[in-house]
DNA sequence: CAGTGGCCCTGTCTGC
DNA sequence: TGCAGACAGGGCCACT
């Protein structure tokens, strides 16, 4: 939905300018914010494309400008005299006048950069974006190497679903939900688990992320455009995620919290009991 | 090399 | 009331 937003709105877009307004928010471009500007200015955006969290606008140079947008970052399509907002990092001003693209992001946990694009395994990328997997959306998903390669793993399932080089697109949110949804205990030991469980978390997986696009939807059409997609998900559809002490639906018990990689992990202690011999 | 843990950042909330 | 600390979290990097 994001993807497909700014694609309507920037794509075929020639880019008048480029401010940089916090350093941070292009730190991983790393010759600078001269270069960055100078990469993107009077170049036509020829798209916008996703992977994971990844984001990125494809240019007429051969470059893309990729976007990560960590946990609090936006991409907002606003007019020019729209007021700047708090923690605006980055703006691109286009040459026909029109609306403005403005990366917002309170915590520059997320960030802006200018990339090559190569090729990898017959679809064109970002280089940075390289050794991101696709997600289980994306059509071109083996589910058949997922599963072998969460086997082959030795960690835990969910550590490995959080593994951005395995399969991407899966937060803490998504990965909780998808866990409880599969009866899995987080710690659950990658090799331990069959062809046919990693093939039925892999269903629940997608169902949690498709369920999770179709109601975050609706924040587009304002203008809002982020990927998190919480607004009407967050509230409505979380069976596990950050309901401690709540009831589980499926049986009543109180659902846990864990921590879990300096953050945390929610449970249902019946449902989803922690394995003997659990991996981290 | 694969797996693991710490840290980045800032606003909000809780507890003393 | 005020302040300290916990928490949110994806990814990067250092370490084992």
């Amino acid at each position: 939905m994001v993807r497909d937003g700014l694609a309507r709105w920037v794509a075929g877009r020639t880019v008048d300018s480029v401010e940089v307004r916090h350093p941070r928010a292009i730190r991983r471009h790393a010759p600078g914010p001269g270069d960055f500007a100078s990469r993107i200015a009077g170049r036509t955006v020829e798209a916008a494309e996703r992977r994971g969290k990844y984001l990125w606008l494809p240019l007429d140079s051969g470059e893309a400008v990729t976007a990560h947008l960590g946990m609090s970052g936006q991409l907002l399509v606003e007019p020019g005299d729209a007021p700047d907002e708090k923690h605006l990092r980055v703006r691109l001003r286009f040459a026909d006048g029109g609306r403005e693209l403005r990366f917002v992001d309170q915590r520059t946990f997320g960030g802006l950069a200018v990339d090559e694009l190569v090729e990898v395994d017959g679809t064109v990328v970002p280089r940075s974006v390289a050794h991101i997997a696709r997600d289980p959306l994306d059509p071109a998903f083996d589910d058949a190497a997922f599963v072998a390669g969460l086997r082959s793993r030795r960690t835990g399932v969910k550590r490995a679903l959080l593994d951005q080089t395995l399969v991407s697109g899966i937060g803490n949110i998504y990965a909780d939900e998808a866990l409880w949804r599969t009866k899995l205990h987080y710690a659950r030991p990658t090799e331990s688990l069959t062809r046919p469980a990693g093939l039925l978390l892999l269903g629940q997986v997608r169902d949690v992320m498709t369920e999770a696009l179709a109601q975050g939807g609706t924040s587009f059409d304002a203008l809002y455009i982020d990927v998190n997609g919480q607004s009407g998900y967050f509230d409505r559809s979380l069976n596990a995620y950050g309901r401690t002490d709540e009831p589980c639906g499926r049986c009543g018990t109180p659902i846990r919290r864990d921590p879990f990689m300096n953050r945390s992990s929610f449970t249902c202690p019946r449902c989803q009991p922690r394995p003997r011999r659990g991996r981290w």
